[in-house]
RNA sequence: GCACCCAUAGCUCAGCUGGAUAGAGUGUCGCCCUCCGAAGGCGAAGGUCGUAGGUUCGAAUCCUACUGGGUGCGCCA
C-alpha cells in the first residue's frame, strides 16, 4: 500500500474530471504533478503542487485551479479536508482510517511491505568491488562492497532483476608482479633469504601462498627461469588471492552472483569483436593524441595509436585502445567486458568504482553508449575515501598487513552489521569518517545503535505482552487515534515511497536516514507514554487497545527489519 | 591547463530530483524516570545554503562565471 500513489491517483482523477467538465483544457502534461508530505506538519498530511504546475499550460491562475481541485478532492474516500494555501498548494488532511489501513498493511505484508514493482523485472547488472586479485581487501574496498551490495538489494526490493558481479583484473601486469612476489615467498619457504624489490608485494599474506606452492610443486621451480614458472605461479597465486577475497566478502556478508575474469576475454575474440562493433560505427581510427595541456609528462613523445572516438559520445578526448607496441590498453578489455554485459541482455548497468577512478567515468559511459547506440544506460557510482579514526584520532595502520587496514581488520573489530550500516550513513560521493570506537558506542549519535534500539524496545514490549498472553491484532485499530500515533503511522506510510526514490536515484543511504527518522518518531511516542498513560503500548484493562497498539509497533518492527535487511543487517532483539 | 566530485548551524551531515518559515545529530543551556529499557524524551539558542549574476509563480536544488578543497589526466592496471 502506497498512500502517496493512491492520493496522486485521486488527484489525477479529479483533474481528468475537471477536463471533462471543461474547467481545464485537454492534453495537459500531468507528469510534474506530485504528492508529497509537507515539510511543516501543520500544513496537513499531504500536499500537491498540481495547481501550480498546471497553471501556466492551462492559462489559469494557480489559486483558481486549486480552489476547484480542492473542492473535488474534499469528497474523496481517504480525504477529510482539502485547503488551498500559499501560492496554490492544496493541503490535504487524511482520514484516520488511512493510518490504520497503513498499519494493517505493513503488518500483513511483512517482509513485502514497501516492495515495489517499479523495476518491472528489468535486468540490472551491478558491478562492485572488482579489486585487483593481488591481496586482501582494504577499507576502501569495504565501502564499495557495502554500497554496491545495498544498492543491489535495494533495486531488487524495487522490482528489478539484479545480478551482482565482480570483475577480476587478472589479465594485466599486476598479476605478473603478484606471481613474482609469490615466487619469492616460495623460495623463502625453501629456506632461502629473499629481498622484495621495487614493486613486488611484501605483504605477509603471501607467505602462506608460497608455502602452499611449495607443497604443490616441491622444488620443481627452484633455480628455474621465469619462463618456466610464471604462467603456473600466476594462476596459482590469482586463485589463492581470489580465495582470500571471497572470504573477505563473506565475512561482510557479501555474495556475488558472478565473478567475471578479465583473462577470459583474451584469446576468445571477444575484444576484437567488441572493437569491431565500434569500428563499424566509424569510431575506431589510427591517430596521434595531443599531450595534456599544462602538465606534459617529461618523456612525452607523439605516438600513433589505435584510438576510440569517445568524443562522439561525450568524452573530452579520444582514448587509446592499443598501446604503441600493438598490445591492448586496459581500456580495451574493459570495453569488451561491458560489451559482454550488454550482450547478456541487461537493461541497466551500474558500476561502483573508487573515487580514484573518476577519470574513467566519461570514457566508460562513452563506450557503452557507443556499443548500444544509447539504448542501455550505464550509471557509475564513485565511492569516496574512508578516513579511519580511533577515539577521534586518525587510525594507525594494521599490524597484520603492514601497509593498510584490511576489511577483515574492520569486520573483526566492529562486526559486519555495524560496518555495513555506518558505511551507508553517508552519500557515496561524500568522504566518510569511520571511527572504530564511536561506531560501537551505544548512544543516539550512533545511528546503528539508535535504530537497533528501537527494534529492541519493540521486542521488549512484545515479550511483556506475551507474558500477559496478548499479541498484535490489526482487526480493530480504532484505538490508534492519537496524533502522535498517526504521526508514527504516517512515517510508516512513507516507506514504500522512500524505497522508490532511493532506488531510482541509486542512493541507498536514504534508507539509513529514513530509518533514523522512523526510530526517532518511535522513541518519541514511547516517551510520551510517560506523561500520557493512554499512549502506552500495553493497556492494563483494555486488550483490544493493547492489541491495536502492538499492531502499530509491530508495523514499525516490520519496516525497520525490511530497511536494515536491505543493508544486509540483522535486527537485534535485545541490546547488550 | 583540462575534466569530474564537493562547499548548508561552532562541529559532523540530511534536504524527498524546483515548493511554503532550510532540518537532524553533536556541543552549550534548562527540564522529564510511582511509567512497557532514561542506552531514551521535551524545550531554548544557533543560518546571507562559498561569492556574483541568470532562468520562473517559486532556487540550497537548474544554468553561467568566479573562490576554496578533493580526485584524475597517452605505452600502470
Amino acid at each position: 500500500m502506497n498512500v502517496f500513489t493512491e492520493i496522486r491517483g485521486q488527484v489525477l482523477e479529479a483533474l481528468t474530471a475537471m477536463q471533462e467538465a471543461g474547467e481545464l483544457p485537454a492534453g495537459l502534461d500531468m507528469g510534474n504533478v506530485t504528492v508529497e508530505p509537507p515539510r511543516d506538519p501543520l500544513h496537513g498530511d499531504m500536499a500537491t503542487n498540481a495547481a501550480m504546475v498546471l497553471a501556466k499550460p492551462a492559462g489559469a491562475k494557480p489559486r483558481d485551479i486549486a480552489g476547484a481541485l480542492a473542492g473535488r478532492l474534499a469528497g474523496g474516500a481517504m480525504i477529510d479536508s482539502a485547503e488551498v494555501a500559499g501560492p496554490g498548494f492544496i493541503n490535504l488532511r487524511l482520514a484516520a482510517h488511512v493510518w490504520q489501513d497503513v498499519t494493517r498493511a505493513a503488518l500483513m505484508q511483512g517482509n513485502d511491505f514497501g516492495r515495489s514493482d517499479m523495476g518491472q523485472g528489468r535486468k540490472v547488472n551491478v558491478e562492485y568491488v572488482s579489486a585487483n586479485p593481488t591481496g586482501p581487501l582494504h577499507v576502501g574496498h569495504t565501502r564499495g562492497a557495502v554500497f554496491g551490495d545495498a544498492l543491489a538489494s535495494l533495486l531488487d526490493f524495487a522490482g528489478y532483476k539484479v545480478t551482482r558481479e565482480y570483475y577480476i583484473n587478472d589479465g594485466g601486469a599486476q598479476v605478473d608482479v603478484l606471481a613474482r612476489s609469490v615466487y619469492l615467498r616460495y623460495l623463502e619457504a625453501h629456506g632461502q633469504a629473499v629481498a622484495f624489490e621495487d614493486g613486488t608485494y611484501p605483504g605477509d599474506y603471501l607467505i602462506a601462498v608460497g608455502v602452499a606452492l611449495k607443497t604443490k610443486v616441491g622444488d620443481a621451480y627452484l633455480d628455474q627461469p621465469e619462463s618456466v614458472w610464471l604462467t603456473e605461479v600466476r594462476d596459482f597465486a590469482t586463485q589463492a588471492m581470489m580465495g582470500l577475497i571471497r572470504e573477505d566478502l563473506k565475512s561482510l556478508g557479501v555474495e556475488m552472483d558472478i565473478f567475471f575474469s578479465e583473462k577470459s576475454l583474451y584469446g576468445t575474440g571477444l575484444i576484437e569483436k567488441a572493437l569491431a562493433s565500434l569500428d563499424e560505427k566509424g569510431l575506431i581510427y589510427e591517430g596521434v593524441l595531443e599531450p595534456p595541456k599544462g602538465k606534459t609528462p617529461e618523456d612525452w613523445e607523439p605516438r600513433e595509436q589505435t584510438l576510440f572516438r569517445s568524443t562522439d559520445h561525450g568524452d573530452d578526448v579520444d582514448r587509446p585502445v592499443k598501446k604503441s607496441d600493438g598490445g591492448w590498453t586496459y581500456f580495451a578489455p574493459d570495453i569488451a567486458y561491458h560489451y559482454d554485459k550488454v550482450s547478456r541482455g541487461y537493461d541497466l548497468l551500474i558500476d561502483v568504482f573508487g573515487a580514484d577512478h573518476g577519470g574513467y567515468v566519461k570514457r566508460m559511459k562513452a563506450a557503452v553508449s557507443a556499443l548500444t547506440d544509447g539504448r542501455v544506460p550505464l550509471d557509475i557510482k564513485l565511492t569516496q575515501l574512508v578516513k579511519l579514526y580511533q577515539n577521534g584520532q586518525p587510525f594507525k595502520m594494521s599490524k597484520r598487513a603492514g601497509t593498510f587496514v584490511t576489511l577483515r581488520d574492520v569486520v573483526d573489530l566492529v562486526g559486519a552489521d555495524v560496518t555495513r550500516f555506518v558505511m551507508l550513513t553517508r552519500k557515496n560521493d561524500a568522504p566518510l569518517d569511520f571511527d572504530l570506537d564511536k561506531v560501537r558506542e551505544q548512544s543516539k549519535d550512533n545511528p546503528v545503535f539508535y535504530v537497533q534500539y528501537a527494534h529492541a524496545r519493540i521486542c521488549s514490549v512484545q515479550r511483556k505482552a506475551a507474558e500477559a498472553g496478548i499479541a498484535a491484532d490489526a482487526s480493530d485499530l480504532s484505538a490508534i487515534a492519537h496524533p502522535a500515533e498517526f504521526a508514527l503511522a504516517a512515517k510508516l506510510a512513507e516507506w514504500p515511497r522512500l524505497v522508490e526514490i532511493a532506488a531510482t536515484s541509486h542512493e541507498p543511504h536514504r534508507v539509513a536516514f529514513y530509518l533514523y527518522d522512523l526510530a526517532s518518531e518511535f522513541h518519541g511516542l514511547w516517551n510520551k507514554g510517560n506523561a500520557e498513560p493512554a499512549l502506552r503500548f500495553l493497556q492494563e484493562d483494555d486488550p483490544v487497545a493493547s492489541k491495536a497498539k502492538l499492531a502499530l509497533i509491530g508495523a514499525v518492527q516490520v519496516v525497520i527489519s525490511n530497511g536494515i535487511g536491505i543493508y544486509g543487517v540483522t535486527p537485534v532483539e535485545e541490546m547488550r
